[in-house]
DNA sequence: CGTCATTTTGATAGCACTCAACGAAGGTGG
DNA sequence: CCACCTTCGTTGAGTGCTATCAAAATGACG
């Protein structure tokens, strides 16, 4: 299948789809088929480019195939706040009629959309499939109360809730990356730039990470990063 | 059905099950039947009352009947954070294997326990529920987001932010009660009682509302209050 | 009327924001 | 290859908002 370029140069890999993600969705064949049929993209983003724009209609849902999206809000004053990033795999967008947050690319990503009417009525013939939208968006609903019982915390314990969640999650090699600019990380956890700069000085200072590079650290003290998350 | 008391003086009204709610469930008979099966109560708890517990095993779903109900974390110091507070009508609780916030009465409330497994058997039965499940969690989740983007405005924002969405969902009465306490309030905004209170006075002071008394305010100047929501 | 819980008010301190300037990294054109 | 520019991140100084601690006031209830 072809892929569609937004914007630059053209990619010749070739492109994964929903149909690479059949444990998402059941195997059936006709179900396959019918995946294929509503599914558009995947398209490919550049890094803070909009995929979907604030108040728009919410017509299809974004499955992230590659990089790293964001779900935020932008305010009159400038200011914005990050409700979510999505990593490959999720499946998101579930909002009535319009979108209430924009959603971008916080990193080079590839993003597949997917008629929203025509899930729905495939979940309605597919109980497997309206058991997988479930379990995706309670599993989205218990990571938003996460992330809100962590806007209640101190700079440092959000920075490092951060942190160790994101090494956690990527498999405690030797080297953490941050897939996202400094400036995501701020707006996602509710601090300045400028606090979360300080916050890992901090942190580098008191011998828990080594920065290699701005987007580059070494996690030295684990356990006492761990105790900086309460 | 007998109606359960946990505690406290028996109660003569009839109480409300989920039969009373055919629109969220569809209303075939075998569908009511099966649902009737797998609920227990409702069950009658008092202002505070626990009614499950954070590591509590989440076997069970909660519809809210009347009152109201919070979910929340207490930490060891303390203190406590509420992520939601359900009304009558609201279905919740969807942690796996185990509940990660516990879930307690703001108000005198009557809660009904719905058998999370039996209920997902009937949803991959019944293509209504399914999506009924889907439409009440998805929503859930964009007033958690909501509730985020609130804990990164001012003191005074989240104040008017919750008390105009109050008196909007209440019906824009003469008099605006307040169905939990000033500590629920502070917890579910992320402030300090001390800090609930003086914003109140300030408003008071700057005309917006007038106290009756401590659980009851009348709004004096509705586009000024939603002025202070920015 | 007394007791207890809840709310209000006051004084003070601390944490994160704001404003400002500097430094580092990457890209572009000469 | 280097000078230049732009973007991003870091550091510093000062302010402001909200938390904390303390105490008084109000209201509910027996």
């Amino acid at each position: 299948m072809p892929v569609v370029e937004l914007e630059g140069r053209s990619h010749s890999n070739r492109m994964a789809t929903a149909l690479d993600f059949p444990e998402a969705f059941g195997s059936a064949d006709t179900l396959k088929r019918a995946l294929f049929a509503l599914q558009r993209g995947p398209i490919r983003f550049h890094r803070d480019n909009v995929i979907a724009c604030e108040g728009e209609a919410a017509d299809y849902l974004f499955l992230v195939v590659s990089g790293v999206v964001r779900q935020c809000k932008t305010f009159e004053n400038g200011s914005r706040n990050i409700v979510a990033f999505y990593l490959p795999g999720d499946l998101f967008g579930w909002s009535d009629a319009k979108h209430v947050l924009s959603v971008e690319a916080a990193a080079d990503a590839m993003v597949l959309f997917i008629k929203r009417a025509g899930l729905l009525s495939i979940a309605s013939k597919e109980s497997q499939v309206a058991s997988f939208l479930l379990a995706t968006t309670t599993n989205d609903l218990r990571r938003s109360h996460e992330h809100t019982l962590l806007m209640n915390k101190s700079a440092t314990c959000r920075v490092a809730t951060f942190l160790a969640g994101l090494w956690t999650r990527s498999g405690k090699f030797k080297y953490l990356d941050l897939p996202v600019s400094h400036q995501d990380i701020a707006d996602y956890l509710g601090l300045t730039i400028e606090t979360l700069s300080r916050t890992i000085t901090g942190m580098e200072r008191s011998g828990l990470i080594t920065r290699v590079s701005t987007r580059r650290l070494v996690v030295r003290n684990e356990m006492a990063l761990e105790r900086m998350m309460r």
